[in-house]
DNA sequence: TGTTCAACTTGAACGGTGTTCAGTATGCCG
DNA sequence: CGGCATACTGAACACCGTTCAAGTTGAACA
């Protein structure tokens, strides 16, 4: 069977699940797909096309936010969802960063983020930014906890850290961001 | 006259400004340094401990806040002030993000913030997770500034960021923080 | 059935990368 | 002068993303 692109996708997401962005090489893609590495240039374009088509399946695995909760309230469930579906994937916060510099409103996790963040309280004109904060808030957070269990593993004097500690922390900045949005209502 | 650690720290920084991440390598380092690549291993552990070093002298000169004013100003102004010297400094987010992910307070100007923070309205239990938010959008809005200028370059097609409205637009996000934070005293 | 043509894949190469290490030079101390 | 720590070289190892001429494959058409 010929190689797709959607397969090539699949299992570069898979890879990066698995053994993170260090190991998701052209080269150790096409051994996966049992292909040579050149193959891979005739179903994508190069390595940073791929990587925002993975950035896309990574969001795309978050549920809609609820419609009958109050909207502040929704942010917050559908930023912590965000953050916990990056937090699962190795360096996911490297990958979505590019895709989100590239076009802030492709996916519809982050324009629902901006929708929220509106209805939360920002007014018409700093929608944008305020859902800017949101997104730096949870690709920051995400990152750190990553680049820290890292960190952890190559120096074991480090502490390795706490995923509900962390997503604690997460909250609280969050929560920050919400009254600082209800307030300039 | 013999290499010495600063030296090669010195002229990391001065390639990572002039050039960016993706000329900063190794052997161009030691190129500029008229040495082997092997040479600078002697002074150096590896290159992410080269990068910290590097981060650690991005953020010296960034100056001292002043304390004459109501914490919560003085602390936008120290955020706008970071922010300003990591946006001239090319891919200046990857390399103070990953120093930051190893150790939050072993800088000056991020041990600041913990204490604007905390004095502009942040309960202490609070203190660092709300200094985290901040830096993670200090961090977010430059990458996100740079990964743009990046794209324009590449696709003409694309906008080329404009860097006073970039700047407008991590103030807002700054003052939602802020009023955030003031609402909680 | 044979031929043609596009879709797809290979294999090899190009010019890089971080890192290691046996060996060599340099300058200081006794 | 001898010895020794410091500093550096040169070559290699095992990778990386990307390109491209040449080859293969399979389906549609005559």
């Amino acid at each position: 069977m010929a190689l797709s692109r959607d397969q090539v996708v699949a299992t570069a997401v898979d890879l990066l699940r698995r053994y993170g962005l260090g190991d998701l090489s052209m080269r150790r893609l096409a051994r996966e797909l049992g292909v040579a590495p050149g193959a891979l240039y005739w179903h994508v374009a190069n390595k940073q096309e791929l990587l925002v088509e993975v950035a896309d399946v990574l969001l795309a695995e978050i549920p809609a936010p609820p419609v009958d909760r109050p909207a502040s309230e929704a942010l917050v469930g559908l930023a912590v969802a965000v953050r916990e579906v990056l937090a699962a994937v190795p360096d996911a916060a490297d990958v979505v960063g590019l895709a989100y510099a590239v076009d802030p409103g492709a996916t519809r996790p982050l324009r629902d983020l901006a929708r929220l963040v509106h209805e939360a309280g920002a007014p018409a004109a700093e929608r944008d930014e305020a859902a800017a904060l949101v997104v730096h808030h949870i690709l920051g957070s995400v990152a750190a906890q990553q680049d820290r269990s890292l960190a952890a593993t190559i120096d074991p004097d480090l502490p390795a850290p706490d995923a509900t500690a962390e997503a604690k922390a997460f909250e609280v900045g969050l929560s920050v961001i919400v009254r600082g949005l209800t307030r300039s209502r």
